[in-house]
DNA sequence: ACAAAAGTGTTGACTTTACACCCATGG
DNA sequence: CCATGGGTGTAAAGTCAACACTTTTGT
């Protein structure tokens, strides 16, 4: 159907992705270089113009899957930024979701995209942005942060199990903080989330460590 | 600018407020009676497309004045809901928000409003309504619930005060669980978030009930 | 052999929970 | 005068924070 208000007309809708992965403690984003005008050459977050057939989430699986290989990635609602003038050519709202991704996947993207620039900055590490991305990614982590407390992104980041001294450089990583060894461990191991994998691996020392996993349908950890 | 593809055009916002209040301990939220077709007579959230020229917060602000007579509501991002048939007549996407207001105001509506209807309805009470707002209120009050425990919802909802019974009454409502009167008192008491303003007033008892206010600049209360 | 990270236990401080009685007042 | 809700204290259980030494292994 045609809306006749001009008022109501020549809306549409961004979808972008702040996509998350922690390698040896190290939280990094996705980003991909624009290859089109406006910010051509510009880094920005992966996402794009939502089509008017397809739902959100969708669509943001089509962009990210068009401009970094990435699939099946389990998205989370983060924010919406409708500032009338955050885009020049037309009136976007944009609407940011966060995800993560497993170390593991990481490399999958440099693989299957060699056309177009897809790249891991850490988080301390973040270029000058197109758009209004650098402060998405903000608002992102702000996000992440309160999300690792009580989800299951944990389990997403650590498919293949962890050392309980590398989920406790991760969290100390996200959330900026860190923690007594002994009572991070103490703490998680009381929580019964996670069990002994009996095989060990090495993270960082020379001694290895216990790899353990997460246990299945458990939400709350911190 | 015109848009040439197809399939970004024929997009559109639709704004949505769930806005919440406590009258004697129960919640209630805040609903319209729709006087245009689709879902002609059918109540439903209040809210509206959004104009191409204004940012979504004035414009949601825009609809509640007009449909309700609430004015200058402090709204927080709730939940976005982008499926493609929600709305029949074009691609709606809807973006719902979550509102406070204090039962010192909860009377406004009615005598500025006597054209159109609307209406605080108990959350246990609510009518089969328009379009999915059902399901958005469902994700509202649980947005809601999160809320109460870290931002400032408590102090708008008490502008002048209140009794610690009624606080209690409040959180058991919100979160449906309830507290032990005498530690529910001390925790509050010892979070150093409220001050007695040494008036009494009646909340439900025959005995009056100490009146606090909440101090300014706080933020997590429980 | 030593540096660097992994693993383990205890204690005191604090927080949470459970619970019982008196007070004020409207009916 | 009694039913109803408001106000207070205490003890036991649980959680959190601080802290030191031993083990493993790559160099």
């Amino acid at each position: 159907m045609e809306v006749k208000n001009p008022l109501y007309q020549n809306q549409g809708i961004h979808v972008i992705a702040s996509i998350f992965t922690v390698e040896k403690g190290i939280v990094k984003v996705l980003l991909i270089r624009r290859t089109n005008e406006p910010f051509k050459d510009r880094w920005a977050l992966p996402g794009g113009a939502l089509y008017n057939n397809e739902n959100i989430i969708d669509g943001l699986n089509r962009e990210l899957k068009e401009k970094t290989g990435i699939t099946n990635i389990n998205l989370e609602l983060c924010n919406v930024f409708g500032d009338v003038n955050r885009s020049k050519l037309m009136r976007m709202v944009g609407i940011s979701y966060l995800g993560v991704i497993d170390s593991e996947r990481v490399g999958i993207l440099r693989k299957t995209q060699k056309t177009s620039d897809a790249d891991w900055f850490t988080i301390n590490n973040i270029p000058n942005l197109a758009y209004d991305h650098n402060e998405i990614i903000k608002a992102s982590l702000e996000k992440l942060k309160s999300s690792i407390l009580n989800s299951d992104i944990l389990k997403t980041l650590f498919p293949n199990g962890f050392t309980i001294p590398e989920l406790q450089k991760t969290y100390e990583a996200i959330l900026n903080k860190t923690f007594d060894r002994r009572n991070f461990r103490r703490k998680l191991l009381n929580l019964d989330l996670i069990y002994d994998t009996n095989k060990e691996i090495n993270f960082e020392g020379k001694k290895k460590a216990k790899l353990y996993k997460f246990k299945e349908n458990n939400k709350n950890v911190f």
